[in-house]
DNA sequence: AATCTGACTGTTG
DNA sequence: CCAACAGCCAGAT
């Protein structure tokens, strides 16, 4: 149809509030559950503008489980997994994978080409 | 339309 | 583990 996919900063600050507490999502978890898997820095771009109270972006973190940035507090953020019950090893998710937020697989989008072959 | 920016990511040494 | 590099992306200039 006509319409076209609303602006992706839109598609993924509605994902990141998806994300439930205590869990977390990688940079590119959240590219992926708003339809780009490889927009990862686009998505930290828009974290690092948006400073909307009901959009926990402290749950968005790094791959590998590193916490990724805050404003330059990166203190602050692991303070904030902390109280929500995330284990926090240094700079470092423990047991990524048990507290990692997934979307729900959605419907092919517009296939991005993934080059030939 | 071209260029620059950067809360990213994977590879390489 | 860390640094350098390269690839990738959307938004701002």
């Amino acid at each position: 149809m006509t319409d076209r996919d609303p602006p992706f900063a839109l598609r993924v600050l509605a994902a990141v509030r998806r994300i439930p507490v205590g869990r977390v999502a990688t940079y590119g978890d959240v590219a992926a559950a708003a339809g780009r898997p490889r927009a990862a820095r686009a998505v930290g771009n828009i974290m690092r503008e948006c400073r909307r109270p009901d959009v926990p972006c402290h749950r968005v973190i790094a791959a590998g489980g590193r916490l990724g940035g805050y404003g330059g507090s990166e203190a602050l953020k692991r303070s904030l997994l902390i109280a929500e019950g995330i284990e926090v090893s240094g700079a470092r998710i423990r047991a990524l994978e048990r507290v990692r937020w997934k979307a729900p697989q959605s419907n092919a989008r517009h296939s991005r080409r993934r080059l030939k072959n």
